[in-house]
DNA sequence: TTGAAAGCGATACCAA
DNA sequence: TTGGTATCGCTTTCAA
């Protein structure tokens, strides 16, 4: 009683247009190998019947399931959106489709979340992430299946990865602080043991301080994550501020973390960048010129996505993944906050 | 050659453990029925052999494939993140996946996508836009599967509804500016044929306008969605203050065209809300008390995607879907910026 | 509590 | 250019 839908077979297809079954299949697969006559035939039928074959059937009988599985951190705020977008699009271009889940910076839903997708069979596993549980490497290792890291270039990549230095952007965007003049910057908007990437961040901060000649290290808090960024850049602020009162600047971990830092400043009647500079990281939708006008770190989100996608597709298709880091850098983007 | 990855099979598990594979099958599926003994060897087996069973195998042969296919708008922005997340982790918590794609605002990509996730035989659609191709209707339709559209609350729904009024909310907010003691309130961010709700939003506005007894509607120009909802934001303000240099208030369709407008407006020196308020809709991340506190409408986009999750979920358990449509509401949320 | 046999809806491989 | 037959890995149904 309960589940009465009935789906069209393509063996419906097949004898409503007087052919076998399997011709119906090279129609879809290969139309090249059916006469045009009989082609045309078979999809008038296809058109006519609403047949949607049935991809669970098809991914048993080919071993192949043409998707893709990708593990973000977080679905929420901005930071892997274009990421996504550009992994979704470079995909669907081959008519492979994306499974996607979060992990919310967690190891252990991390390897949950491989288990089941790696039940879908996937042509290839994207991940955000650089730190794993010693389950999901045995699942990813014993599956055999292509992976490839995203947004940072792990020391010991389990397949591939496609990113950029977080530890050197760190770096670099201290550096350019320097440059601009400012002599005491501080880093905010560290996570409490969940984010690894804003730990190498800082880690850069902090050697290109040593590097700069400035006397000490100005780390902001560790936050708890679940804290908006916004809340952490506000707070770390004020932290930095009330210990180290002659900060001239300020390096976030993020552009949302930078956003809390910028309101905060302000509500203090600070004028930015004159009494303080803020700098922030990601280059988020709202960090543009007509929106904050953030001093950044620009990450080729969507470019990271695309070529992880061509990674994985030249994989499945040509039999090979060079077990190659992809380094597609990352630029500093001087707007008006620093 | 090229793809010589082999998997476990209930076969080799329940070979291992000596009993039959529909054994095997039971310990994962029905642990009940099988003596706790037996349980336990195959489970070691399981364990031991890194078994993952063959999801494409158990969607054919049960004719379920816990899959819920979801159609956003748009994966940019912060827009659909919550619902997403409040839609994938219900989903969750009863083993289903959540099968994700963006239509980029386009009915016809819609249709397509809703073709190829029919072929992975989903146990549910949810979808975002209200607005649907003939080939959508037909396909879904046709398959029997239950569709939850959300966000919105569609005059002849396809299955049942989640969300709230878009006209209202426009309504609400603009009253409430009103009611603030704003006289000529402003409309701005709509965008060229795409996104129906923006122009809903402004239903609601210039019906509230008309009936403040304000003398003329005022609505900002329409601009390609292609463009930043901050640039939208910046462009729509700098119009209306052209067009009508008295406008005392706007109202924008989105939190990131309200951001734009923001910024434009203290570019030129205005103070906000004194000389002129801004109010928003979407209640993004960015708009909270430690960011730019934005006075605006908050969509209650976690508990959209839930609900629209557990009224998948029951239908799949109980076979029944009541054809409703669920009005969560919306909420004003005053802060700083009106 | 356990098992044997028969599909599920497609593709692969080999023939015609 | 087309078709027959044997899988693919699991669940269902019925029997023991």
């Amino acid at each position: 009683m309960r589940d009465e839908r009935k789906w069209v077979t393509m063996q419906d297809v097949a004898d409503r247009a007087a052919v076998s079954k399997i011709t119906v299949s090279r129609v879809l697969r290969k139309p090249g190998k059916v006469k045009s006559e009989t082609r045309a035939r078979v999809e008038a039928v296809i058109q006519e019947l609403g047949y949607v074959p049935d991809e669970a059937a098809c991914t048993l009988a080919s071993r192949k399931s043409r998707i893709v599985g990708a593990l973000v951190s977080t679905l929420a705020g901005s930071i892997f959106a274009s990421t996504v977008d550009g992994l979704s699009s470079r995909l669907r271009e081959d008519g492979y489709r994306l499974l996607l889940a979060a992990t919310d910076y967690s190891a252990d839903t991390e390897s949950e979340i491989v288990g089941t997708m790696l039940g879908r069979r996937p042509d290839g596993m994207v991940m955000t992430s650089s730190q794993h549980t010693e389950a999901t490497h045995v699942l990813l290792g014993g599956s055999g299946v292509p992976t490839v890291e995203l947004w940072d270039l792990p020391k010991k990549p389990i397949g591939c990865a496609v990113g950029f230095s977080n530890t050197d952007a760190g770096y670099t965007m201290t550096r350019f602080l320097f440059e601009q003049g400012y002599k005491r910057v501080a880093f905010i908007g560290r996570m409490i043991d969940r984010d690894v990437r804003a730990h190498m961040r800082a880690t850069g901060y902090a050697a290109a301080a040593r590097d700069g000649g400035q006397a000490e290290v100005r780390l902001g808090p560790t936050i708890s994550h679940d804290e908006s960024g916004a809340k952490r850049g506000a707070e770390g602020l004020a932290y930095v501020l009330s210990r180290w009162p002659d900060t001239d600047a300020v390096f976030c971990s993020s552009d949302s973390v930078a956003l809390g830092a910028l309101s905060e400043a302000l509500r203090r009647g600070l004028r930015v960048p004159q009494d303080i500079a803020v700098a922030g990281f990601g280059d988020f939708e709202y960090a543009g010129k007509f929106g904050l006008r953030l001093t950044t770190v620009r990450i080729p989100g969507h470019e990271i996505g695309e070529r992880a996608a061509e990674l994985i597709l030249e994989r499945t298709q040509n039999g090979v993944l060079p077990n190659t880091s992809i380094d597609l850098g990352f630029e500093i983007v001087r707007r008006a906050t620093a």
